[in-house]
DNA sequence: AATGATGTGAGAATCGATTATCATTTCTTC
DNA sequence: GAAGAAATGATAATCGATTCTCACATCATT
């Protein structure tokens, strides 16, 4: 069958698309997973991976490192920005804003095209629970 | 036996151990054992994941991710520093210097505790070379 | 040189993450 | 509701990185 266009999703696509939009940070295949079928949500593991590859070939999401925790997904609209990763719980955290002087980093004869900042600690609730 | 001093370390572990110090950037286990292989020194794996590890344990090495691309390794006496990896070779870089406004970006309630820049772009000799 | 302890190399084994397989279910269109 | 296409879920297979195993080489001490 030939797509009608490009809302028609499936359902579990849908689903994941929905739950990393609603994130408060990039997740993992493995984080998604988890958090959906702790909610109720019936879907396969191997489903979230195909979703997670989909949406990044459809463009809607982007994939990000963050300190080699394995890879995660978000949402591809978001502004820039970088992350906040809880030592404790190791979510990633969205952070806003940026910042400014990485220009003088930049060895001589080499050309930056983008950068990755992560701040690292604890985050409030890990750092209430504690 | 018991060993008489820190100094005195085994062959293969100086040869890793000299072999980082000298490079311009973390190196990963891999990284380290071609390079020591192609130079002609005659080396395992295994040996060099040893000394790695035993770096770690002996407090002069550090290991250190740098957007994923796996486990790098670097002494650890190098002053606070950042990386640039280059897209082409993939090869992590050392910088010199670090960023300020970075506290700006804590969102209420979160304790900082460390961070981490990474520069992406073209390393001088990729960028020459293309 | 003999002895016991440690280091080394090659390859097997392991481990986690991701992908592939395949029977079943759900859509879509008619 | 029938028929074919795509989606799904469970699980097996794969892939890379790292660790383990073990026979042999080295080293330190006597």
């Amino acid at each position: 069958m030939q797509r009608a266009n490009q809302q028609q999703r499936a359902k579990q696509q849908l689903t994941v698309l929905r739950a990393l939009s609603e994130a408060d940070g990039p997740l993992s295949a493995r984080e998604l997973w988890s958090r959906l079928s702790g909610s109720g949500e019936s879907i396969g593991l191997a489903t979230v991976y195909r979703a997670l590859q989909r949406g990044v070939e459809e463009g809607t999401l982007e994939s990000v490192e963050v300190l080699g925790r394995g890879v995660r997904y978000e949402p591809k609209d978001r502004e820039h920005h970088h992350h906040f990763l809880c030592s404790t719980c190791d979510h990633a955290f969205d952070l806003f804003g940026c910042v400014e002087g990485l220009d003088s980093l930049i060895p001589d004869g080499f050309q930056m095209t983008g950068h990755e900042v992560v701040l690292l600690g604890t985050c409030d609730a890990c750092g209430n629970a504690a």
